[in-house]
DNA sequence: TTTCTCACA
DNA sequence: TGTGAGGA
C-alpha cells in the first residue's frame, strides 16, 4: 500500500513531536540513540519525524508507563515487527487477534522475566509493573 | 527562535 | 534523564 510513503514521510521537527508525545527533547533524542526510532535529517542536521516515528514514540511512552525500561521496550518492539511481518497481508480481524496475542505474550513475557532475572542483572521491568506480580 | 551535540558542581 | 554550554 502506498499509504506507507505518507506515514514514513518526514514532516515535523522535534518541537512538534514533543507536544504530540509529551516527551522531552532529551528523551526523544535518547530513544533515537537506542535505535528505537530513526528520524530523517534536514541539511542543517535537524531531525524530521514521520507519523510512524510519532506512533512509535507514543508506543514507547505507553510501554514506559507500564514500567518497562529501554531494554524491555526494544524487545517488545522487535516482537511487534515479527508479528507485523506475518499479519501484513491479513485482514482486520486477524490484526485484532494479533494485538490481543501481543498483549498476552507481553504479560507472559514480563511475568517470566521477573522470575528469570539473574543476579547482577538489571530486571527488564521496574516500578509500577512490579506491583502486579509481586 | 529552535534545535544540535557534548558533558557533568 | 535533567540541564547548561556553545554553535548553527
Amino acid at each position: 500500500m502506498k499509504d506507507d510513503i505518507r506515514r514514513n514521510m518526514a514532516l515535523f521537527p522535534i518541537g512538534i513531536v514533543m507536544q504530540l508525545t509529551e516527551l522531552t527533547a532529551r528523551q526523544i533524542r535518547y530513544y533515537e540513540q537506542q535505535n528505537l526510532i530513526s528520524p530523517a535529517r534536514t541539511k542543517g542536521n535537524q531531525r524530521l519525524f514521520s507519523f510512524n516515528d510519532v506512533d512509535r514514540l507514543l508506543e514507547i511512552k505507553s510501554l514506559l508507563e507500564k514500567g518497562l525500561n529501554i531494554a524491555g521496550i526494544k524487545q517488545v518492539l522487535a516482537m511487534k515487527q515479527e508479528g507485523k511481518r506475518v499479519s501484513n497481508m491479513l485482514y482486520e480481524k486477524v490484526e485484532q487477534e494479533r494485538k490481543e496475542m501481543s498483549d498476552r505474550e507481553l504479560r507472559d513475557f514480563l511475568k517470566q522475566q521477573m522470575f528469570t532475572t539473574r543476579p547482577g542483572q538489571t530486571p527488564l521491568n521496574r516500578g509500577e509493573l512490579s506491583r502486579f506480580f509481586h
